[in-house]
DNA sequence: TTGTTATATTTGATATATCAAATATATTTG
DNA sequence: CAAATATATTTGATATATCAAATATAACAA
């Protein structure tokens, strides 16, 4: 496969790059928190900020299927991270709350994952950042539109 | 959650373009093969260019777990498109064969890739992939090393 | 050569991804 | 209002991810 062009190249590194950083956020996370996957903490953290989420909107949010939100939360509230409760507004909807046990994880969630993105980010600058982020957003109009 | 810092958004950018991308490649795949994914045609491409490769090897290659890798492979000797033997060499490894249909799907496979490469990354020019590519690389470096 | 250590693969358990179909409730339209 | 359509969630089927333990073979060391 002698060289690689670029076009070629990018797509593995970008493959890599979100696995190794999930892989070491989810080390750092286990490390100090029992049963807690990477999805999960995320999961707590959008519903601490906005409790009236459905599950699709958090689907949404974290980019993930419906039936995988479905399973996820059943997961939570089975682990007892969350309660489920139908929204008597709309019959459809599921109310998520978070439960003692929850709140307990997101307490110790915030500097894990600020330390992870420190790690992973050190070196790179604010505007490199920018950069990364304003050629992912064309990546993802291109492939979205 | 009020405006977001660029790292607490990058990690959501990346991961995003390539789900966003695999989406893309998976459907343009299944548009015109049957029953392949995305991940069983890079194994294919790989063992095509490098016959020798091992499972572990292959599993690298494409960033998998080795037991990930036994049940693609699995599941593609299943499907018809690999035959699995014993290397003689070395009995712990495995030689993995190319059968007519995966030939068959390796013809097709090529054009269809390079038109997803494409179209994603369409309007971005070779620079910008190699910013991509250089701060790419050093998150992987950060989170690796 | 035997015991120890290393490597390749598999298996079991659990979590997530994805599509399609099913279910329940809401909303819109004739 | 009744029928048709839309939305939120669930379920089933299949594929993949990840860790840890098991198995088989190879390579090395005493």
């Amino acid at each position: 496969m002698n060289i690689k062009t670029p076009s070629q190249v990018i797509f593995y590194s970008i493959e890599r790059a979100i696995k190794e950083y999930r892989k070491l956020a989810q080390k750092k996370i286990s490390d100090k928190i029992d049963n807690i996957t990477v999805d999960q903490g995320n999961i707590l953290l959008f519903l601490h900020h906005y409790p009236e989420l459905s599950q699709k909107e958090i689907a949404e949010l974290i980019f993930k299927d419906n039936a995988s939100m479905t399973r996820m939360i059943d997961l939570m509230v089975k682990k007892g991270y969350l309660a489920r409760s139908v929204n008597n507004n709309d019959r459809r909807r599921h109310t998520i709350d978070i439960t003692t046990k929850g709140k307990e994880v997101l307490k110790k969630l915030p500097p894990i994952i600020s330390q992870n993105r420190s790690k992973a980010l050190e070196g790179i600058t604010e505007d490199e950042m920018n950069q990364l982020e304003h050629i992912l957003n064309k990546i993802i109009m291109n492939c979205t539109k």
